[in-house]
DNA sequence: AGCACGCCGACT
DNA sequence: GTCGGCGTGCTC
């Protein structure tokens, strides 16, 4: 074995510790491997490490200590540690962090947990009664499986008392066994989908990429209804065949659900899940068992990526332009980036679904980078819907309503016919703004900067940003008059009340995603509403993300103005991915949907764009625009945002970088602020942002790390850097 | 991250 | 006099 270590050896050891480089050791009693889990003492306390290499041996000897003991699960590989140190250089984030997303699992220090099951033994009972012939035929339906004390008692019908008679004369046995079990294996060839030609074709492609062993990304490119799910699903199939791994992310927990059933209807069980709301027994069971190979699929958010994966084959990353695969946790990465990194670090393929792809992956694919498949006919003889704009300026609406008559009729038209219809906007809460009608003030947030939002539903403000809430007060908190506060703009819910005076008859349901307390409890909505419980839904960009509504033939468009505004430079690529999405929900099977859009500037190039279906014309658009402002794809950006309980101190800090850029001139590199950051204060702490912009191709990370060593963090001062940010200003 | 050390204000 | 605030520094 290459890299062992034997007992007594210098290791360096790597722990989740915010120390900015590993510790020595000496490898403990019967030495270790290299990438091997330790437990080793720090100070007062035991933690957990990796075997990073050999001893750095520059700390004085006489003070180094034993690690304690191996523990039980295999060693990190060198592909992982590889990752974890080229993830961490990316995205400047210090090792102990990136070892900390790969350890997320509970008791990983502990032994295989035990419990105690039952089944059959020899001897006979001394006397036999109902109840314990129960027990006896349950077993012996079970043929052999092992059951938990609770679980036999409850699947005989029995109180414990009698197992446990059963089991003092010997005629059932209790034996330990490891508490995480591996998981049902999956199929391949389990139940294949009939794939049409142009299906087939893509997803041969892609399996041949994966039976290569090697590296390779692929932009699979589906319309809605295209059947992409189907497709990469083979190439999963093609890993499970390999006898390798595959990974599936998926940007929202809420989405699980339909996706482990229809998993599940193609290989014959439901694979490994992996989420924040997966319990802490199972997240363990999920960790060692992909450490095992015995977890074959995995099906999670953007943490996934950094389980101990033995033989990962095949990476999926669905609807790869969502924003929620860049996140903070802890360490601030996008998470489709990272699966191409760790797919070429073990030759694996990667798969990066959309109907609408992100620009950079588009550019990536018309570079040549990625193998770019599209998938253009719809399944079945749906087509695409007829999109046309309603041109707001016309309708001659109150300030007070959103529906035009134009788009009511519509509405009125197609639940008539007992179809379904969904108006769109995304915009949580009864109404964005409460004004003082007296002083012209806003309820803002204490601790933010932003506008409380009204929540009629739960009947409270609430701020968007930091979550926190408080009754919707009779008088105005600035000037004190009474019974002057007024909504303004348009939420889900004061949009669901129109439509409840504008269509007194149709069924309607609003989905938005702080109306329901659990995953649980929305997805049974979902499917209610799809089975036909509605005829007008009301959502926000929940509905736009893979749900599927047989029924919906008409989609509304409130406000496709929304997210035109502001500086964003992605706001016309997000606009332009949301509304496609959203309009894709209409008409999926027989009959041919239409989608109406509501704009106050329907000749802006952006919606003219959506419009005309035109997705390569709009992107060669955008990219032009981008690759002469020399922004990314085209160029790189970083963000810098800095923040602390003091103002003036943080802009000091911020200020002060700004003028000593020498690190980042020397690259080329440009530095745009200090400015307030978008949000300029959260929970209390103020934030200043600054831009660091970059030529395509330079280092820009070591530069950034010289530059920002300029300074030492005092006090509550922090700062994080954000490595190819999703928004700037 | 913890945890100790240490240097100043408000108490028994 | 000492209890305890949390700023600073160390952990192999």
């Amino acid at each position: 074995m290459d890299g062992y270590f034997e007992s007594g050896a210098l290791i360096a050891v790597l722990t989740t510790q915010p120390l900015d480089r590993t510790l020595d050791y000496r490898a403990p009693e019967g030495g270790c491997a290299l990438g091997a889990f330790v437990e080793v003492p720090l100070g007062p306390r035991k933690v957990v490490g990796v075997v990073w290499g050999a001893g750095r041996g520059d700390f004085d000897l006489s003070k180094i200590r034993a690690a304690s003991h191996v523990l039980d699960v295999p060693p990190m590989r060198a592909e992982m540690r590889q990752f974890l140190e080229k993830a961490g250089a990316y995205t400047l984030t210090p090792m102990p962090q990136m070892l900390r997303l790969a350890t997320r699992a509970p008791g990983l220090g502990d032994g295989p947990s035990m419990r105690k099951v039952y089944r059959l033994g020899d001897s006979a009972p001394d006397r036999m009664t109902d109840a314990r012939m129960r027990v006896l035929d349950t077993l012996r339906e079970l043929g052999g499986a092992a059951l938990t004390l609770k679980e036999l008692a409850e699947a005989a019908g029995v109180t414990t008392s009698v197992v446990k008679g059963l089991v003092k004369h010997g005629v059932v046995v209790e034996e330990n066994s490891p508490r995480d079990t591996a998981y049902p294996r999956l199929d391949p060839g389990y139940a294949p989908k009939d794939l049409t030609p142009e299906q087939q074709a893509a997803a041969g492609q892609m399996c041949d990429g994966v039976r290569s062993q090697t590296y390779g990304t692929t932009l699979l490119r589906g319309i809605t209804g295209s059947g992409k799910t189907e497709v990469y699903l083979e190439a999963v199939s093609e890993a499970l065949r390999q006898g390798g791994q595959a990974l599936v992310l998926i940007p929202e927990i809420a989405l699980t659900a339909e996706f482990l059933n229809r998993v599940e209807d193609r290989f014959g069980a439901r694979p490994t899940e992996w989420h924040s709301g997966v319990t802490m027994t199972e997240r363990r069971r999920a960790w060692k068992m992909v450490a095992a190979g015995n977890a074959q699929l995995v099906v999670g958010a953007r943490s996934a990526l950094f389980l101990p994966y033995q033989n990962l084959r095949c990476i999926v990353v669905d609807e790869e332009h969502d924003g929620s695969y860049k996140q903070d946790d802890g360490a601030i990465y996008n998470a489709r980036d990272m699966s191409v990194l760790r797919a070429s670090l073990c030759g694996a393929q990667v798969i990066l679904a959309s109907a609408t792809p992100s620009l950079e992956s588009w550019a990536n694919a018309e570079a040549g980078k990625y193998t770019r498949i599209d998938l253009t006919s719809r399944y079945g003889d749906a087509v695409l819907p007829d999109m046309r704009t309603i041109d707001m300026r016309g309708e001659g609406l109150p300030a007070t309503k959103w529906i035009s008559p134009t788009l009511a009729a519509s509405v009125r038209a197609t639940v008539g016919r007992g179809e379904q219809a969904l108006l769109f906007l995304n915009r949580r809460g009864y109404a964005p703004v409460t004004l003082c009608r007296a002083c012209g003030a806003m309820v803002a947030c204490d601790h933010c900067d932003a506008h409380m939002v009204e929540h009629r539903f739960l009947k409270r403000l609430i701020c968007h940003q930091c979550g926190e809430s408080k009754p919707v007060p009779d008088t105005c908190p600035s000037c004190e008059a009474e019974g002057k506060l007024a909504p303004v703009g348009p939420g889900v819910e004061r949009l669901a009340e129109e439509a409840a005076e504008a269509f007194p008859v149709a069924r309607i349901a609003v989905l938005s995603s702080d109306m329901y307390g659990t995953a649980r409890e929305l997805k049974s909505e979902i499917e209610g509403i799809a089975e036909g419980k509605a005829d007008l839904i009301i959502g926000t960009q929940l509905v736009a993300k893979g749900h599927n509504f047989p029924l919906l033939t008409l989609v509304g468009v409130i406000d496709a103005d929304l997210g035109l505004q502001g500086s964003d430079l992605r706001a016309a690529e997000k606009t332009f991915q949301l509304m496609r999405q959203v309009a894709g929900r209409a008409g999926r099977k027989e009959k041919r949907g239409t989608a109406l859009v509501q704009t106050y500037q329907p000749e802006h190039p952006v919606i003219r764009a959506i419009l005309s279906g035109d997705e390569d014309g709009f992107w060669r658009a955008e990219a032009d625009e981008r690759r002469i402002a020399e922004m990314p794809p085209f160029g790189r950006l970083a963000g810098i945002v800095l923040s602390g309980g003091d103002l003036a101190q943080v802009f000091d800090l911020g200020n002060y970088l700004a003028r000593n850029d020498g690190a980042l001139r020397q690259i080329g590199a440009q530095i745009f602020g200090p400015a307030p950051a978008p949000i300029a204060r959260v929970r209390g702490r103020h934030r200043v942002r600054l831009l660091v912009k970059a030529p395509k191709g330079v280092h820009l990370q070591p530069a950034l790390a010289d530059w920002a060593k300029q300074v030492t963090l005092k006090g509550d001062l922090r700062m994080s850097i954000d490595i190819d940010p999703q928004s700037f200003y």
